[in-house]
DNA sequence: CATAAAATCAACACTGTATCTATTAATAGA
DNA sequence: TCTATTAATAGATACAGTGTTGATTTTATG
């Protein structure tokens, strides 16, 4: 269906993308403007609000895609409760998504990042990879709980942006038993 | 010393101030204007420019005096790993500071907020309230002790900003042996 | 009260925004 | 390959906000 674009919006959209990636490394969402962004990649300004009404606009769509990838990864692994290997199988695939898209994800991650996105992310983890440990926290009225459950939540974010931006970066499937033992170390402590 | 300041330049500071923690409520520090902020506190443009460059610049002032304060209260709690008791003053002392700050943190901590700010903060509890957990962090050659320290450090300023947020918050005390216990139970698994 | 300093006002050139219209070029489908 | 369609371009425009200047007014302090 994605085929049926013309193609010269496929390809100005491209560049328009590997632009923003290139302007990314260097400086804040902020500070780029349609302008440079156009220049960058030699395509007329008239062009760029054609397709995207700004900058920060085109960034939510490049998010969206990023984020439908994770969001069909989780679909297509449900999680078990029973059976706690799918647990590790759906982590080694974010982690995976993730590290497919890399330079966006440490741009994003990173000082000059985009804090919306993060809790977008954050929160559709929370959904997710927390919904199978719900067993593991106990959710009684114990109080420190949403204190336990925000702590365990940035620390899985921190260490997945730690891992990102490493030279030489641990195997995932590595990373994903390292962040079900953190997890569930931090989980029993609701007890 | 600083009293000896202009009235009117304090004046003027304070009523920018006021009038950026107001802004910055309700939209992105990126999106507020030199001249949306002088028409809030009804200054003229050019005093504003008269004290500061841009927003940014004076942001970063505000976040200075914060980050002083905080280093300063480092300074007078000296951390002993004989004496456990310090390490819940320094971080009572540090939830305090940050909860009479609360508006600014908040804004700084949240979606619309300033990752570069987050990150000096995190330096310095990493530098500081980290500093005297080292002996319980055993920093030899374990490779996961990076992902490791970032989970908590990550999970210690999530979840003091979820605290800072929250409508009826938990005592500094408690949250202080809280976050203790977070870390140290977090810490273990260096080992 | 005198003086020094801060705040104001109006004007300036400048950069980037968002939108338009007419024109040119590339594409998909018959 | 031809043709209708649609994307991309160039150039123009009104508009927002920036950062700076110099002259003037207001305010604070010894």
């Amino acid at each position: 269906m994605s085929e049926k674009i013309d193609r010269r919006i496929r390809k100005t959209k491209a560049q328009l993308r590997a632009g923003l990636a290139r302007l990314m490394e260097k400086k804040s969402i902020k500070e780029i403007t349609v302008k440079e962004l156009v220049e960058e990649v030699d395509i007329n300004r008239s062009t760029f609000y054609l397709h995207y009404t700004d900058i920060y606009q085109m960034l939510e769509s490049i998010e969206n895609e990023l984020m439908e990838e994770v969001s069909h990864a989780i679909e297509e692994n449900p999680v078990n409760t029973e059976d706690e290997s799918c647990h590790y199988l759906l982590a080694e695939q974010l982690l995976t998504i993730l590290d497919n898209h890399k330079d966006i994800c440490v741009a994003l991650l990173g000082s000059n990042g985009d804090m919306v996105f993060v809790e977008r992310m954050e929160k559709l983890i929370a959904e997710t990879v927390f919904r199978q440990l719900n067993y593991r926290f106990s959710l009684h009225e114990h109080p420190d709980t949403p204190y336990i459950y925000a702590f365990c939540l940035k620390g899985c974010v921190g260490m997945i942006k730690t891992w990102l931006c490493a030279e030489q970066q641990q195997s995932v499937k590595h990373m994903a038993e390292l962040l079900h033992r953190l997890v569930a170390n931090t989980a029993k402590l609701t007890l």
